[in-house]
DNA sequence: CGCAACCTTGATCTTAATCAATCGTAGTGG
DNA sequence: CCACTACGATTGATTAAGATCAAGGTTGCG
């Protein structure tokens, strides 16, 4: 097996990789005996045991497109990407980010074309898993097939958790149960915390285009919570300063803020 | 199988089921040879082959709790539910609503308690599977493994409708959305249709609850589309008058407006 | 009959959108 | 190295969609 992992590994080299997000070695190295590191291990697996090639998508590149028909699905190797919908008056609404290690291209069976749009934000790199290879994996009953189902349930919670903070918080709460959310899956996904910032690429209008809000409001509001100290965002990093305080306008309680929602 | 399937019928027997939603043959038969029902059958084979017992919850009564940790997964096998989320001052988010035919209760992981509730609108009855024959189905690598993933995928979609229309719709978009994609499901999901209307359950609150509106700005919505003869709503019903229209409204091109979202 | 949900409607208020500049910063080419 | 450009962040003024508050009005049911 390692040995198939470092075959695909060894691909790389002729695409011009290694964004400053997503770091060299945290993306997808098989850490066997870490805890932590187990979905992303399971993820992992997929991506040695069926993935027939990777690609590059240049930061504001599309992945596929809403509408569009495809054999395949992705898995992140690095990189960050979103899912989006675009209205025909150009109202966009970004479905969820997908750091390293998230499955991209969800249909509910394999002939439906794309309901969405994929983009990617900064440099990515994808692994290509053919759909019928899916369906393999299922048909095998292995651990990558329970693997797949929990992937596609945590996609769902998070959804459920954006649909809560677009439904029924306040921008201001909303925001901040956004960053909360954000900072684990970053610590979780990867990344060398340089002085305690995390890599965060997102863009205000990013941030308000997931949440239901105008970059214009998303600035006001980010603004308010970085003069109060709670958190220290720009030039594309993210440190929450006072997570206890944060977590209080978040409207979670604070002891839920270290395993929010017990997403774990 | 036709055997254990009359077998777990058989002891509906001692419990007052048969809402008016949800017809008695429209439920969950094994309609074996149509197209349509394909899918149903998929999550009545779960039933058949993994259920150990049912439940009936009352309209009005909780199946689960958000933070109750719990052994089961749920198929709905008559009348209608929600999961829903609600923040300690009383908001309510409604993440989704339950046809005969749903799985409810997913986690990340089977240890994780529900990050939702889940309660009955009408009387309704489920299934209960096991956590652990859960993941018996997926190691089996059987058919039903495929139909619970599709489950998710779909469940997945669902939430990203809903998202799209809570973050980027105005009210009067949502709501036309909303009543469109409803129509759809009911349709699926079973039922006569008396007189060309729908059984509709679903009070003004649980419409806004859903959308990320008051009850009070549901009615001023629905009043308008009501008297410009696009729908009818009121007394458990539903009926979609002029779809073109309401699809129009949506921002939906009408001719997806029949295979909505294309989430076949 | 009388309560309890729901639904309706009106008046007023707030949050966040919209419109409109301005500013900073990072690249780019000269 | 510096003007030139572009995109994102900021800030202010104004508007609007939807919330909130407050009564009634229906409907259904014990």
């Amino acid at each position: 097996m390692a040995t198939a992992r470092i075959d695909i590994e060894s691909r790389t080299g002729p695409v011009p990789l290694r964004t400053p997000y997503g770091s060299p070695q945290g993306g997808l190295r098989p850490n066997a005996s870490s805890d932590v590191a187990e979905k992303k291990n399971g993820v992992l697996g997929i991506v040695r045991d069926y993935a027939i090639d990777r690609r590059f998508v240049p930061a504001g590149a599309e992945l596929f497109a809403e509408g569009e028909v495809s054999e395949n699905l992705y898995i992140v190797l690095d990189g960050w990407l979103f899912q989006h919908r675009i209205l025909e008056d150009g109202r966009r609404q970004i479905l969820d980010f997908a750091l390293p290690g998230a499955v991209v291209g969800y249909r509910s069976h394999p002939e439906a074309p794309f309901a969405f749009s994929a983009e990617a934000i900064t440099n990515a790199e994808v692994a290509i898993i053919p759909l019928n290879r899916v369906t393999e994996i299922i048909r095998s009953g292995s651990e990558s097939a329970l693997t797949l189902l929990e992937a596609a349930n945590e996609a769902l919670l998070g959804a459920f958790d954006t649909l809560t903070d677009i439904g029924r918080r306040t921008a201001r709460e909303s925001i901040a149960h956004f960053l909360l959310r954000m900072d684990r899956r970053i610590r979780r996904s990867a990344s060398a915390n340089d002085q305690g910032s995390l890599p965060f690429p997102l863009s205000q209008e990013h941030i308000g285009d997931a949440l239901g809000l105008t970059s214009v409001h998303v600035c006001r509001t980010l603004s308010k919570l970085r003069s109060e100290g709670l958190v220290e965002t720009g030039r594309g990093r993210l440190r929450i300063v006072d997570i206890d305080a944060l977590s209080e306008d978040a409207g979670v309680a604070s002891c839920d803020a270290g395993d929010l929602r017990l997403a774990s």
